[in-house]
DNA sequence: TAATATTTGTTTCATTTGTAACTATTTTTG
DNA sequence: CAAAAATAGTTACAAATGAAACAAATATTA
């Protein structure tokens, strides 16, 4: 058995990389983590939502969520309001300093995303994303 | 810009709903972490060799390296000796106890990638094995 | 060969993370 | 409608992790 030749050991290194690569840029370019960026992107697209919403939209389990939010408030990111006819609840959304944040941050994720994809084929695009579908519905 | 369609998320989803499924697994079938079971599907393969030389192999870090070894040791899995020529090093190899749980964990570990595959035909695993290659090359 | 630099491995410390317990509120049910 | 169950979110705790400092030994070099 040759740990470098097995599947899952693979995809984690792999995934390692990529997600390594990009905490970094993302820490020195515009001073947010991983967690913080994907409830950005998040809110960017569904503002006024809460944090149950904002768990199932992005897969993060609603600790991670608590305290993401919490620390995107403080660095003045989101404003947080009052759920209408939840009182346990709270809406989030982008403020103006968020949404400019995003203006730079999804052309700059995009880019390093095309910059990957610009090494692969047509074919090989069409395989990588024909994989990552069938091995979620395999997993679950 | 979609969150789910986002390559680097796609990956990172799809490689933590894997390697969680396959440490819950070890934990509960032999009480052994990834960490430990990487270390020692090294050292099944390749005996007496010093924790340096596993961390090359393993792509760890040697901080991991040595709390991992450390506590295959007290589980008894491992021996160690010093290192002939190099007073700073030790060796490690299994002692019985680890090569016994080796033929146990090691079928198994190919049966679960099996598994996996097997929901693959032909030309999706070639395909899979070569973005795998690629992306490595890619990615250094 | 003595001084300096490098290497091997461990420990310390701060950070991240997840589980479980908890509070507060809302929903369900008898 | 009151009690019980479920839900939204937070907090407390413990485990995992990695960077940096460290000790000990080896290698280099002047």
């Amino acid at each position: 058995m040759d740990l470098n030749q097995f599947l899952p050991y693979q995809l984690s290194i792999l995934s390692l990389k990529i997600s390594n690569g990009i905490a970094e840029h993302y820490q020195d370019q515009f001073g947010i983590n991983i967690s913080e960026w994907r409830v950005l992107v998040i809110l960017y697209k569904n503002p006024d939502i809460t944090a149950k919403k904002i768990a199932q939209l992005s897969q993060m389990d609603k600790v991670r969520i608590s305290r993401t939010v919490k620390s995107l408030v403080q660095k003045n990111y989101l404003t947080q309001s009052q759920h209408p006819l939840d009182a346990r609840a709270k809406n989030y959304e982008l403020n103006e300093r968020g949404r400019y944040l995003m203006r730079a941050v999804i052309p700059d994720a995009l880019r390093y995303e095309e910059e990957l994809l610009s090494q692969l084929n047509q074919d090989e695009r069409a395989q990588l994303h024909h994989l990552i579908g069938k091995f979620n519905r395999i997993l679950g």
